[in-house]
DNA sequence: TGTACATCAGTGAACGCGCGTTCACTGATGTAC
DNA sequence: TGTACATCAGTGAACGCGCGTTCACTGATGTAC
């Protein structure tokens, strides 16, 4: 028997930029990134060492350039260990199985989806009156997530795509886990918070009658997210970014109105 | 080498009834009809003759069994074969690939869809003014959009997911097609014909600004789209069907008050 | 400061699975004479 | 009315693929003495 043919190259020290230190100031050139992502995808990926290093952060990061590329089936545990210059059993010292990997990267996608949004809140301009930043807050919250959903559409898939991947009816065994039990970002509100956020606010200002307040973020949430899915792959696939921005301006006014009054 | 082993039983003439003569008016029985079709999944599905007699129709059928209990991705042509009784290459016979099965399956799918639709249209009571008929109209199109995915799941998702299964970003080699290139029913109107016919009487009927009629039936369809998606695997899985009823009236309060001011 | 040793991260090989698809074939059916 | 024959629907066997996962292992690392 040989001994172990271990492959020599630098390590891989954190020169994959984590998704969490990337912002997505650079909007629609994320699109270009996620055909970088998915450039090297025979990269041999070797190291110089017997242990890796932080295995379990390497291949988190695969599957997550993984996910942004082909969505949460994408996600494979072999190619993440491929990428990540490891024997594919090798994963199972970090992850249980294929799902809880991909647990871990949805975690990071929707902590994505939620920096997002948080961009797109923290650009709005100063508002005259509560009221009106309350209702800029609400279209930010739904721009971003439009805009999340067209720029990183694998992502977009991962975080807010059907639980189970392949199973076509989501089966019950994963239909326990709740909102809140889905894991998300340490810092940073899950989207959703957001979302009820924006329309607490709106209450307050007295822009919409709280009594309609209960349950709303799923009126508005239904909105958004039903164009967003249209649009990467429904009939509205074939618009051009501008005419998707039209459209779902269009979409918050409906919103908007359809919640005030 | 053997004779050819011929299953012996009697030939499946059209005992299955076909999804077309479905009527969906045992509602929410829909459902357990869903359990009942993936009960047999072993089935020989044996015959008396060599030839089948109607093997498309048979694939056909068992194929939409396939998707009504799981989905796009449930659509295997090795299993469709299983269930007619045949084997699997005989399907070639009939379709050029696994790809132009589940075409046929996702038409009927759509065509299922549209037939609840039609339903809902049909059940709507006499109305005072055209106005309020066509708004009668927008709602059941809505509800019968909303039902149909809560009782057809598997159906719903092969007529409205992503064309291309589980490429994750829907691969451009299928967009190609558009909204009218989709096969849909002989008789009958495409789902999104339906709810642009209810727009058209809208704006007849003076209920809605007629500069605002293009485009409209994707700002309806977003909302109702998106709230079909949360309920089936999003966070509203948990709801009651009396629940989901009552936040998709809300819906389509909303809709219609953000396409009417 | 040096040495023995326990830990456990990664290796190497293999498994069973089910899929879509291709090939050369066979024999029931229906038609032409 | 009977017979030869062409058609083509279904058979049987096989392929290559890539997957998730399990097993017994090995050897680099860091700690205790």
């Amino acid at each position: 028997m040989v001994g172990p043919a271990i492959r020599v190259n630098r390590m891989n020290a954190g020169h994959l930029c984590t998704p969490s230190t990337k912002t997505i100031s650079d909007r629609m050139d994320a699109v270009h990134m996620k055909l970088a992502a998915q450039d090297p995808p025979a990269d041999p990926q070797v190291r110089s060492t017997y242990r890796h290093g932080d295995l379990r952060r390497a291949l988190l990061e695969a599957g997550v350039a993984l996910a942004r590329a082909g969505g949460p089936d994408a996600v494979v545990l072999r190619e993440a260990t491929r990428r990540a210059g490891v024997v594919p059993n090798a994963a199972y010292r970090h992850f249980a199985s294929r799902q809880a990997l991909l647990q871990a990267v949805r975690a990071e996608a929707l902590r994505s989806a939620a920096e997002a949004m948080q961009q797109e809140l923290s650009e709005i301009p100063p508002q005259p009156t509560p009221a009106d930043a309350a209702r800029a807050k609400l279209r930010a919250v739904g721009s971003g997530y439009l805009r999340f959903a067209l720029a990183e559409t694998g992502l977009f898939r991962t975080a807010f795509g059907p639980k189970l991947d392949a199973a076509g009816d989501a089966s019950s065994d994963a239909s326990t886990e709740t909102l809140d039990s889905v894991p998300h970002a340490r810092r940073g509100l899950h989207p959703f918070e957001l979302l009820g956020a924006a329309l607490d606010q709106l209450v307050d200002a007295g822009a919409m009658p709280h009594e309609r307040r209960p349950g709303a973020e799923y009126l508005a949430w239904s909105a958004v997210h039903g164009m967003a899915l249209l649009v990467i792959d429904g009939p509205l696939q074939s618009l051009s970014h501008e005419q998707v921005g039209a459209l779902g301006q269009r979409l918050l006014n409906m919103v908007e109105q359809g919640l005030a009054s």
